[in-house]
RNA sequence: GACUCGGUAGCUCAGCUGGUAGAGCAGCGGACUUUUAAUCCGUAGGUCGUGGGUUCAAGUCCCACCCGGGUCACCA
C-alpha cells in the first residue's frame, strides 16, 4: 500500500477512543474513490421521494415507477456480483438491490468502496423481491457524503411484526453525549423528538387561537424571581454587573399585562443550578402563559384543554402514540390543607413547629429543624399527598406562605388561590390567580426577603422594579407555568428526563 | 448525598473457588446474480476504568479513587 493509503493511526484517530483501524479503511477507500476521479463529498442531490414515500407508491405492485431516493446506508449485504443494502431516511427504511450488470463496471467499482453510515443518493425504479420487500433495483449511484467513521446500526430482524435489534447502541450516557448517533440509528428517538416538537406546535396553536400573544422576555436578569431555586450568575463585563439566568419567566410576563397585552405567553429555558436526576435539567424548557381578567379557575379549564390537545395530537405519533395517557377532563381537584390533613392523620396547620416537626420526622423528612414552617408544610405535603397522585389532578388552595405570588383566597386570606396539577407524582403546572394589590406584593416580597436572610437561599428578592409596574395598575390576571419536558415524559411515559433533551447537560467527557 | 449494580475489542456481552484474554456483530481479504440478524472460508483487533496492595501468579481477591446506570433523598 501507498503512504496516502496507509495513513498512520494518529492521523486517523486523534481522540482516546481507537478506532482508527477502521477509519484507517475508511479513509483509504476515500482516497482510491478521489483517485478514480469520484467526489465522496457532495453539493446536492435531487429527489423524487422519501422512502416512506416510494413505498407507498409501489403499493400492491411487483414493479413501479422509477424514484430518486437519499440517505444514509444502514446495511450492507454484498454477494458476488450483486449486493442489497438498507437506506434510510428520516422517517423510514428501505431496500436497495444492486446488480454489476446494471450498474457497469465503474459504478460498481464505487459501490465496492461503500460502507454502512455513507450517504448515498440512487435511482432506479422500484421492485418486489421474492420474498415480498419492496426494494429499489438501482441504476445509478452517487456517493454524497463519505463517513469516516461507523455509526453503531445494530442488525434489525422483525419477529412477530416486531423489530428486534441485536447488537444495538444502548449505552445510555453515550446515548446522549452522541446524540446524532443515537438519532441517525434510532428511528424511534428521532419519533420521539418529531413528538415534542409535534407539542410545543401544538400548544402554541392552541394558545394563538385563543387570542395568546407569543412574547420572549429577558434570559439574562439583573434580579431574579417568580420561583424558588438557585439561579446560576454570570457577569456582564461592560456593565460590570452580576446577571442571572432566569429562574422563571413569571415577573416579566406580567409586567405585560400591566403593559395592556392581555394574552401572553412565553417558551423558552429556564435555569436551575441544583442537582441533575432523572427529573432535573440545569436547562429546562417552561411554558408560562397569563391571562387578563381570568383567576385560577379560569385557569384550570385552560389546562384542561391545553393536555387534551396536546394528548390528542401526540396519540397520533407513530410507536410514541401508543403509550399517550386517554385524559377525561374535568380533572378531579382536591384542596391542598384537606387532602394533607386527611394523609397526615391530624390537623397539620393547628400544629405548633416543634409538633410539625415531629410529624416531619416520623414521615421521614429529613433533617426537619433545617426547614422553616412553610417548607415544612410543604415537605410533608408532597411525602403525603403529592407522590401517591396518580391520574391528572388539580391540587387547589395552597397556604400563603408558600406561594407569594398569589392573591389571598376569597373568604380565607391564609390561603391562596392557586393550583398545581399532578400526574404520575410529579407537578405538571403551578397557577395561580396573580397577586395585583402592589401593598400587598411588597409585604410578601418582604417575607421572602426576611426567610433568605434567615438562610432560606431559594427565597425570593425583593424586585422594586416589578413592584413599580403593579404600582401603575395591574389587571387581575390568571397565570400558568407548565415544564414542557416533564408534559412530554408524562404524555410519553418516558422515565428520564434526558431522553427528551436532545442535548441534555453532562459532565464533559 | 445514601444504597445498589456495573466499567473487558468499534458495538453487545461472556470470562467459575486466582493460573498468561473469549464470542457474536462491525472491520479487513476471499467465494457467492433476489438477500434481509445473508451464508461460507480466512484474518486482524485489548494498558480488562485509574492507582495502590495481597500473591509465585490478579480481569478475578483487598483498599482508595474516577465514571456511569438504577433506587431513595434533595431540588415547592
Amino acid at each position: 500500500m501507498s503512504d496516502i493509503t496507509n495513513p498512520t493511526p494518529s492521523d486517523a484517530s486523534s481522540d482516546a477512543e481507537d478506532i482508527g483501524f477502521v477509519m484507517r479503511d475508511r479513509i483509504a477507500a476515500l482516497t482510491r474513490l478521489r483517485e478514480r476521479g469520484v467526489e465522496p463529498f457532495a453539493y446536492s442531490f435531487d429527489r423524487t421521494h422519501s422512502t416512506a414515500e416510494a413505498r407507498e407508491l409501489l403499493g400492491e405492485n411487483d414493479e413501479g415507477p422509477i424514484v430518486r431516493l437519499a440517505g444514509r446506508i444502514a446495511s450492507w449485504r454484498s454477494q458476488g456480483k450483486t449486493a442489497f443494502a438498507n437506506l434510510v431516511d428520516q422517517d423510514g427504511r428501505l431496500q436497495l438491490y444492486m446488480r454489476r450488470d446494471e450498474l457497469g463496471e465503474d459504478v460498481w467499482a464505487t459501490a465496492g468502496e461503500l460502507h454502512v453510515s455513507d450517504v448515498i443518493g440512487v435511482s432506479g425504479p422500484l421492485m418486489r423481491t421474492r420474498t415480498g420487500e419492496v426494494t429499489v433495483r438501482v441504476t445509478e449511484l452517487t456517493l454524497l457524503a463519505k463517513a469516516l467513521r461507523p455509526l453503531p446500526f445494530g442488525k434489525e430482524a422483525v419477529v412477530d411484526g416486531q423489530v428486534v435489534r441485536y447488537s444495538a447502541f444502548s449505552d445510555t450516557e453515550m446515548r446522549a453525549r452522541q446524540r446524532y448517533a443515537d438519532l441517525a440509528v434510532h428511528p424511534e428517538v428521532r419519533a420521539l423528538f418529531t413528538a415534542r416538537s409535534l407539542l410545543t406546535r401544538t400548544i402554541r396553536r392552541h394558545l394563538d387561537d385563543l387570542g395568546y400573544l407569543e412574547v420572549e422576555t429577558p434570559v439574562l436578569q439583573p434580579l431574579y424571581g417568580g420561583a424558588a431555586a438557585r439561579p446560576f450568575i454570570t457577569h456582564h463585563n461592560a456593565l460590570d454587573m452580576p446577571l442571572y439566568l432566569r429562574i422563571a419567566d413569571e415577573l416579566y410576563l406580567k409586567r405585560l399585562i400591566v403593559g395592556g397585552f392581555e394574552r401572553v405567553y412565553e417558551i423558552g429555558h429556564d435555569f436551575r443550578n441544583e442537582g441533575i436526576d432523572r427529573t432535573h435539567n440545569p436547562e429546562f424548557t417552561m411554558l408560562e402563559f397569563y391571562e387578563a381578567y381570568a383567576d385560577y379557575q379560569g385557569m384550570m379549564t385552560r389546562v384542561e384543554s391545553l393536555l387534551v390537545a396536546a394528548a390528542d395530537v401526540l396519540r397520533t405519533v407513530p410507536v410514541i402514540g401508543e403509550r399517550v395517557p386517554v385524559l377525561t377532563t374535568p380533572f378531579p381537584r382536591i384542596e391542598w390543607v384537606g387532602s394533607l390533613v386527611q394523609a397526615a392523620g391530624v390537623d397539620v396547620t393547628a400544629l405548633d413547629d416543634a409538633g410539625l416537626k415531629e410529624v416531619a420526622t416520623r414521615v421521614g423528612v429529613e433533617r426537619p429543624g433545617t426547614l422553616s414552617r412553610p417548607k415544612l408544610l410543604d415537605e410533608l405535603f408532597q411525602a403525603l399527598v403529592e407522590s401517591k397522585i396518580d391520574t391528572p389532578t388539580f391540587v387547589v388552595d395552597y397556604p400563603k406562605a408558600l406561594s407569594p405570588l398569589a392573591k389571598p383566597k376569597r373568604g380565607n386570606p391564609e390561603l391562596t388561590e392557586r393550583f398545581e396539577l399532578f400526574a404520575r407524582g410529579k407537578e405538571l403546572a403551578n397557577a395561580f390567580s396573580e397577586l395585583n394589590d402592589p401593598i400587598d406584593q411588597r409585604e410578601r416580597f418582604e417575607a421572602q426577603a426576611k426567610l433568605r436572610a434567615a438562610g432560606d437561599d431559594e427565597a425570593t428578592m425583593v424586585d422594586e422594579d416589578y413592584l413599580r409596574a403593579m404600582e401603575y395598575g395591574m389587571p387581575p390576571t390568571g397565570g400558568v407555568g407548565i415544564g414542557i419536558d416533564r408534559l412530554l415524559m408524562y404524555l410519553t411515559d418516558t422515565a428520564n428526563i434526558r431522553d427528551v433533551i436532545l442535548f441534555p447537560t453532562m459532565r464533559p467527557e
